[in-house]
DNA sequence: CAATCAATTTTGGTATACCAAAAAAAATAA
DNA sequence: TTATTTTTTTTGGTATACCAAAATTGATTG
């Protein structure tokens, strides 16, 4: 909050474009357009571009024209995959090392949640819910994870908020959440960890029916191609 | 690889020069001396250097020179601990996943290590140690885990290259990575997670101690000067 | 002599200019 | 009309110039 670089900045307010379906996926990012019209420079635009592309967000090519990612279902899925594994650790290592202080302030979120989640529009109660996950992460104590962690949550925020909309799972996804916390107050990491890894399982779900569904609407082309490696 | 960007090449260059203490731990890496250095502008080197901060090898503070990074033994602690997570869920996933080929690509580049390894420098025994466990996260088939436990690997670069395996460790490293290949031939993903993790607990222990012997040197703030040069 | 404050230098942040490669468009040939 | 080649435009990569914030140095004052 106190802090906010340029390229920081820039790196939001195109996170949010792209968030919101301003900027499409597949589509282009190219810095001296989007330079101007934010009326920066290309450098700090450059930068900006780099660190959203680091979160996953846009796709970097040589010599090419960045786009906003577009992420095929295998790859969300593998995504998912692997935060399940940072959270399954960060609930373990949150059980083991999070002061009591910690654990009150992530009830204080869920309950914080649960008592708005109606009153919100679907973007807050996404970022709640994100602050959420967030703060056991950082309750691991362990700031390599937290930091991996909070780069696979901001990489899937798309496929989430896409999956996120409805109030259906309201009350699936605050009693999960209530059951997490009730883990970590009785310091137990394998229920901790289970209920990460059943919450997960279900955010999964959702969102391969999202792509299910999406594929049936117009399908823009953009279809994936040879993949180098790493 | 074939290509190899400007950007790419000066970060390896550096890379380099961190790996083999030409830049001490905590030396400023000045963007426009080294930039003069290496005969390229400093919009180049800005991105190396961010791109060595990504790998955790220097660190950007606000408004200020970057640092070659100097984690504490809390930090790299830290991030072993990820860094287990990642290799243990790789190599279940590559029990899964991966097919024979590549299995027996693993066990080629495990018996090429065990071969050479009294012949090799240890950096070139580093690298092969890498490409091992590098290895065994792509044959996981999961894109995106395979980049994160790269990006682990190329943090842990200086951490695990001061630890350096001397020759004493050479039978334990082997017959441990020799287990991991069996248990991928075997198809037994409790075995090849389980010996993963003793595999690099002993990492660990090595680090542990390597920070207790230079607890005891000299504490070195700050050493290495700009070359004036031609 | 020490401490503090001002002037200078250093250094990262940003803007802009130039270049080469890639895309797109236009022109030409079949 | 279609395919191919050439020209123009677009765009990222790089170099450089300028600025403001730090760090450093040195002077001044107690």
């Amino acid at each position: 909050m106190a802090d906010t670089t340029l390229p920081d900045q820039i790196a939001a307010r195109l996170r949010r474009d792209i968030l919101r379906g301003r900027l499409a996926p597949g589509a282009p990012v190219k810095e001296r357009d989007n330079a101007a019209e934010m009326g920066v420079s290309r450098t700090p635009m450059r930068e900006a571009i780099r660190i959203l592309a680091k979160e996953g967000l846009v796709e970097l090519r040589p010599a090419r024209s960045p786009v906003v990612a577009n992420p095929t279902l295998k790859e969300v899925t593998d995504a998912i995959t692997v935060l399940v594994a940072l959270e399954e650790l960060s609930g373990r290592l949150a059980v083991e090392h999070a002061t009591d202080e910690e654990i009150a302030g992530i009830r204080r979120i869920h309950e914080k949640m649960a008592a708005e989640f109606d009153l919100l529009d679907h973007i807050d109660r996404f970022e709640i819910d994100m602050a959420f996950h967030i703060a056991i992460a950082k309750a691991s104590h362990n700031v390599a994870l937290a930091r991996t962690h909070g780069a696979y949550l901001a990489r899937m925020w798309r496929a989430r908020f896409l999956s996120a909309r409805t109030r259906r799972n309201r009350d699936r996804v605050l009693r999960q959440h209530g059951t997490i916390v009730a883990g970590l107050e009785a310091r137990d990491a394998e229920a901790v960890s289970r209920e990460i890894g059943v919450h997960l399982g279900h955010l999964l779900t959702h969102i391969i029916e999202e792509f299910r569904d999406r594929a049936e609407d117009a399908r823009p082309a953009v279809e994936v191609e040879s993949d180098s490696g790493s």
